[in-house]
DNA sequence: TATAATATTGAATATATATTCAATGAATGG
DNA sequence: CCATTCATTGAATATATATTCAATATTATA
């Protein structure tokens, strides 16, 4: 790859980045092209350069999401109880050593639930369903002794949002100290 | 007091709960205007007959949320994981019964977070802090042995922003199970 | 070095939406 | 029943900001 087009990915990572930090920290709506902008120090038109519309540059960041680290959170086959720990475990790390992907996580679930997300945002994330096989774990979990009593679906709905809550504290404020997940485990486990 | 301003009152809080409900759907941003006015039926123009402008809506709503519905989560002197348990049962009992209250719960952490939030709002909540008390607590407990051992402050989070993701959740999809709020107690409490 | 391609800028334009306003309709009090 | 006041509307205006564009600077390569 020539030296040019080096620079050009470097600049849209650039972007790409702040705008992800505005985002999360404003909202899609209320962040302004100027915001990520000066952020990056370039000037507005510059970044039409790169990508299409405002709306494109968001998109580009779900999509990135999509493929990664939100895949963290696919269930396995995996012993129950082991794949809330292992998770848990793997999102409080990224939180706390990569701030990207943290932010990655808090601008999944604000799109998810944002009714004013682009439409084409919406369709993306629309088979991104977390709570279905989740819940079908916690009930697997209940079957042999690791997962305590109660509606397996809100219980799945008390693990994800605790841990989503909390992302979302750290990733606008990282120098928040980053709870044990442990702690988040014992939401679910059977004791 | 005549039926004219009894009718005004009316008016103004079809449109205060409207206002709300959009709020912490679309953000205070991507909130138009006109999306409040057709949900309670009403010409864009009468809005400011009833409120100054967008942002005085959005104002009047923080300011009952801090007279009121927050009100729960200011520390006593009780003990400890007493305050803990009946903070959260109080919360997740509004959650399922009050969805006023549920949204303003989420309004309140939302306009907290938000960096676009207006001016005269973040000076409304900047002396909001809620994890200074609530970290004195957690440590009177944990000398007194019933909340576990680990950084208060981090524990404080942990329990903060659990309930703060589990009132998004619900506020905006009503009708999500509630989780007990024992699963969360669990978090902080000593096993 | 010259030429072409690309990066960058700032100003111009388009668009969306908050806010104002003049006009109309409805209710109230005398 | 009239006059006054308030509620309501829809269109006009103001404003903010996304997007386009023509001009300029920079870089790559022949």
């Amino acid at each position: 790859m020539g030296v040019r087009e080096e620079q050009k990915e470097k600049r849209r990572k650039e972007i790409l980045v702040a705008g992800l930090d505005m985002f999360i920290r404003k909202g899609y709506a209320s962040t302004k092209i100027s915001d990520i902008t000066e952020q990056v120090g370039m000037s507005v038109g510059l970044l039409f350069h790169y990508f299409k519309s405002k709306e494109k540059l968001y998109e580009e960041l779900i999509t990135i999401g999509i493929s990664g680290p939100m895949s963290v959170m696919a269930p396995t086959d995996m012993e129950p109880i082991k794949f809330f720990e292992s998770t848990a475990k793997q999102i409080f790390h990224y939180l706390q050593s990569d701030s990207f992907t943290a932010k990655m996580f808090v601008l999944m679930s604000q799109a998810f639930y944002n009714e004013a997300a682009p439409q084409s945002i919406k369709d993306k994330l629309s088979n991104f369903d977390i709570y279905t096989p989740t819940t079908l774990l916690i009930q697997k979990g209940q079957v042999n002794g690791t997962i305590r009593e109660g509606d397996p679906y809100a219980l799945a709905i008390a693990y994800w949002c605790a841990i989503q809550g909390i992302a979302e504290q750290i990733a606008v404020n990282p120098d928040t100290p980053c709870p044990e997940s442990e702690w988040i485990i014992d939401i679910i486990r059977r004791k």
